[in-house]
DNA sequence: CTTAGTTCGGCTAGTTTCCCAACGAAGTGG
DNA sequence: CCACTTCGTTGGGAAACTAGCCGAACTAAG
């Protein structure tokens, strides 16, 4: 199981690497900067920035303004070279997402489909439809890879769906399937799981940005975590990681649809909000109408101050807290991000939770540990998934193409 | 904060440490196999081995038996060159543990010292006189690094104790008296949580070794975690990880020493076991004596089938299953290792506690995390600060000291 | 406007590390 | 004893980084 040992290829790898992880994160810099930073050599730089330019990966900037002597000519990453796409397949609705090398979103496009009806081959073939129509915008610009994002438990070295209850499906083989409907190259294709995905958008371009130890969890019908420790995503042993959904939370808690009791999510699910805070008949409850419709009904009730409704987000905000301050103490993030409709809810679902947690969490941690609302809403998933597909660039700039030698036009 | 990027002697770093690495894993092997392992040349893999040599690393083993061709010539680690040392801080004793390169434990020594009585001062003075004795016994051999295991919450960054309510100690720093006292340089000298140490030791040694996702949960007054994900230890932002022992458990569970009602810690800490299974003045419940022998008591009652020691521990045991499927559905792991006192009673303890994380883990989990006792003992904490400090050599071997040339005896 | 000073980036020579190919060494099998 | 196989070393060569020099480009001062 050791991993490969480094031969010259590797460090090579490794420093092209380094110069875009770094473009990545200060944003455009001299060759004399990178080489300070580095602690390589200038030369050493110039022919790292030479390999990237032919790769397309960075591209001459302006020049460096202000200071003394000769001004640098400043390198930054190339926009226009190489994409990242996620895809994202929802209960209602299917999604394809597009960022370039600077982690901007060039393309977000929602299409409703109810995947439910139309099952895993047709569901399969309109997935591909949104992809190629993406890869054919992409044009000249090389697409690093795609990843798929999936409400459920995947076995991402397969890429294989093992089990998406709100999609019923089991053990869809999705990766393959897509890779051939595509023609695309499988080695490029991942699946992966939306809070895990969702996780990875905040790291790389999120509010928290840069947060080695970090913990998105969504909102949804079911509750799903995706955890970043070290900088890295922690998957568990079989890709489990995070499904903190079904953590027993109350002995005595309502019936669970896995079967027991007191589940967190049976707590501070769809199912739950909807439950504490309408009755039957109430538009709210109305699975016919789209999720961001009934969050503003229900923003909008508790602008008017209703007191069912006060009382419902309140005492769901408690409960959030709660488990919050569970994970929060096996994991000590610096900071637990709260997606999906927690996020639509802010100012009365966040607010409770984080006093749950302060109240919870270890003496010394509860001062640093941060509960915040996602800022990315409901296109964290796949922006992750494209951000995710980009990755492989970023780790091993030689797997984008080298262009032709810059052809030199003559005098 | 972009690690350091390559240069070639970072390369040189990575391949020396590859093969140590993989001699540990494998045992010995040739340069042969090595090659082969490694996809370097035979030539690279004999200027590796040259060197490590001469870092006393490695040694020349037997000859590999059997097969055609000229046999290979084994190399194995060097047990004589390197020793790790792990110190611990329990509340009635200090200890040290020394470990050679092959991971054996070659000394390990327990006093009885009252550390609340002798305060912060004294207990450093005693605790150097102890790794200095260690150190002297070291002899020719180079010690890679000392390790405090010490029983609280740790800056680990600058060896400064926060909080170890158990000790009474609050920011103490600790790594700074002791390597004034010792002479020993204070960057090889860490301080480190217990429990994040045990997981270390299980990881490297134990029954369940290079398990990549593992959780090791002590079992004592407090309870607290050590967790490895994706075969690296998980600290959270702020060294905090793993203090699972004030995890919400139920809202109207009993006083936690805190101020929170329910803490984990209140249902299956020690304290809890005590109450759970004897009336006051019971020698079980008494404080002064030592804790193997309270633990043999309460296994000779449970193996005479003693009705209410029978119950306590079922009881226990179930809450203890409880949460430790919080923490399996949090981060899935391959095995989740109990030690403390929870190992010194794994009849009665563990197959409850592995009855509910079966019943509670996601469906696909539950067949897959194991639940085991560690093998280990009480000397968990102290032999992994043993086996952390010699990881300092086996990460870079250019740490350990270059011996003179080999004085080629004149014939 | 000229000159001095500073910094940038490219260039060349040199070092380190790894790779390749060939070869002697050390076994087995006939 | 000889063919055969495999091991580990050796020498030549390539890849990648380093050091230091130089012209270029800009600022500051006279």
């Amino acid at each position: 199981m050791p991993e490969q040992p480094t031969d010259r290829a590797a460090l090579r790898r490794a420093n092209l690497a380094w110069v875009v992880r770094v473009l990545r994160e200060q944003g455009g810099l001299s060759r004399a900067q990178l080489a300070v930073l580095s602690g390589l050599s200038k030369a050493t730089i110039s022919t790292l920035v030479a390999e990237l330019t032919a790769r397309r990966l960075v591209r001459a900037g302006g020049i460096a303004a202000g200071g003394q002597g000769r001004p640098g000519q400043i390198v930054e990453l190339d926009p226009s070279g190489v994409r990242g796409i996620g895809l994202e397949v929802g209960v209602d609705h299917l999604a394809v997402t597009s960022v370039d090398t600077a982690g901007h979103v060039v393309a977000d496009r929602r299409v409703a489909f109810d995947v439910l009806s139309a099952g895993v081959d047709r569901t399969m073939d309109k997935l591909a439809e949104v992809a190629g129509d993406e890869l054919t915008a992409v044009g000249a610009a090389y697409p690093a890879g795609i990843t798929v994002s999936v409400p459920g438990l995947v076995d991402t070295a397969r890429g294989v769906v093992r089990l998406a209850p709100r999609l019923r499906w089991r053990e869809v083989t999705l990766a393959d399937g897509l890779a051939g409907r595509l023609g695309f190259p499988l080695d490029r294709l991942t699946v992966d799981n939306d809070a895990n995905l969702s996780a990875t958008a905040e790291y790389e371009i999120g509010g928290m940005k840069a947060t080695a130890d970090l913990i998105y969890v969504t909102g949804d019908f079911g509750i799903g975590a995706g955890v970043i420790a070290g900088g890295r995503l922690v998957r568990g042993s079989i890709g489990y990681a995070g499904e903190v959904g079904h953590m027993s939370m109350d002995p005595m808690g309502p019936q669970c649809s896995c079967g027991r009791r007191g589940c967190w999510e049976t707590q501070v699910g769809l199912a739950a909000l909807f439950h504490a805070l309408a009755a039957p008949g109430d538009p709210v409850s109305d699975p016919n109408r789209p999720i961001e419709e009934r969050m503003a009904i229900v923003r909008s009730r508790a602008e008017r101050r209703d007191q069912r409704t006060l009382g419902a987000l309140h005492q769901i905000g408690a409960a959030l807290g709660v488990g919050v301050s569970i994970v929060v103490n096996v994991l000590s993030p610096a900071v637990v991000i709260l997606g999906g409709y927690f996020a639509a809810l802010p100012d009365w679902l966040i607010e409770p939770a984080r006093i749950e947690v302060a109240a919870r969490a270890v003496v010394a941690e509860a001062a640093t540990v941060r509960v915040v609302g996602s800022d990315l809403g409901f296109t964290a998933a796949r922006t992750g998934g494209a951000l995710a597909a980009l990755s492989r660039v970023y780790d091993d700039p030689t797997q984008a193409p080298e262009r032709m030698q810059s052809t030199e036009a003559p005098a």
